[in-house]
DNA sequence: TTGTTATTTTGATAATTGTCAAAACATCAA
DNA sequence: TTGATGTTTTGACAATTATCAAAATAACAA
């Protein structure tokens, strides 16, 4: 992954709202939620969360989905996990040994 | 870790010159890098990166030490770690098996 | 002390961002 | 078609951000 995908994917989730409705579909699973749904529970105007689909979207961290009257979002974990690969690149300086943290997804 | 830090981490790593100042650190290990050397390397006025390095301290991602006329700037993995596992948490809704990117540091 | 070097703070400016109401668009049902 | 519902776009506003020159602060050397 290159820099310029990591800042967009970075950009994205540094937000409070965008934050939450990441996680929000990331507990969701593949079925995802609508619009509707996410800006009920967030209390959030339509319009606003509107526009952090799109953020989000762009940066590829969520994907859509029309179904109906309705649009179900739902996270993608590709970019997440590249972004998270990108910052951890060269982690310990490349000593792995210093590294006690190991995680699987 | 709780919501507002990561926010915080998030937000100081999603800009350009940031990031690149903290994937130096990460790759200069414990010694860390002094201000100038970091300001020389990515040409960057000194008065901009020094803005740079309070967002990064304060959002835990840096810690720094006087050394003489200098002062000498290093990454600290613990906060990075803590973003990482937030935005993992509940990744593929509870179905580890479904992730093939475990991932070590 | 005086001068030099390394870094930070200040102040000003231009650009970006988050918010929501209102209007527009899209899909379905009757 | 008409009306109702779900979502997005538009437009306006306030708040935040990134940048750097100039001035201030801090540490050393002579």
């Amino acid at each position: 992954m290159e820099s310029g995908s990591v800042l967009k994917a970075l950009a994205a989730l540094a937000q409070a709202t965008r934050l939450e409705v990441y996680r929000l579909l990331v507990a969701a699973g593949p079925e995802g939620m609508s619009a509707g749904q996410l800006a009920e529970k967030l209390e959030v105007a339509p319009a606003s969360l509107s526009f952090h689909f799109k953020t989000l979207y762009h940066a590829g961290l969520i994907e859509s989905q029309q179904k109906g009257r309705f649009i179900y979002y739902r996270a993608n974990f590709e970019v997440m996990n590249g972004m998270v690969d990108y910052l951890t690149e060269n982690c310990c300086g490349g000593n792995a040994e210093l590294c006690k943290t190991p995680r699987k997804c």
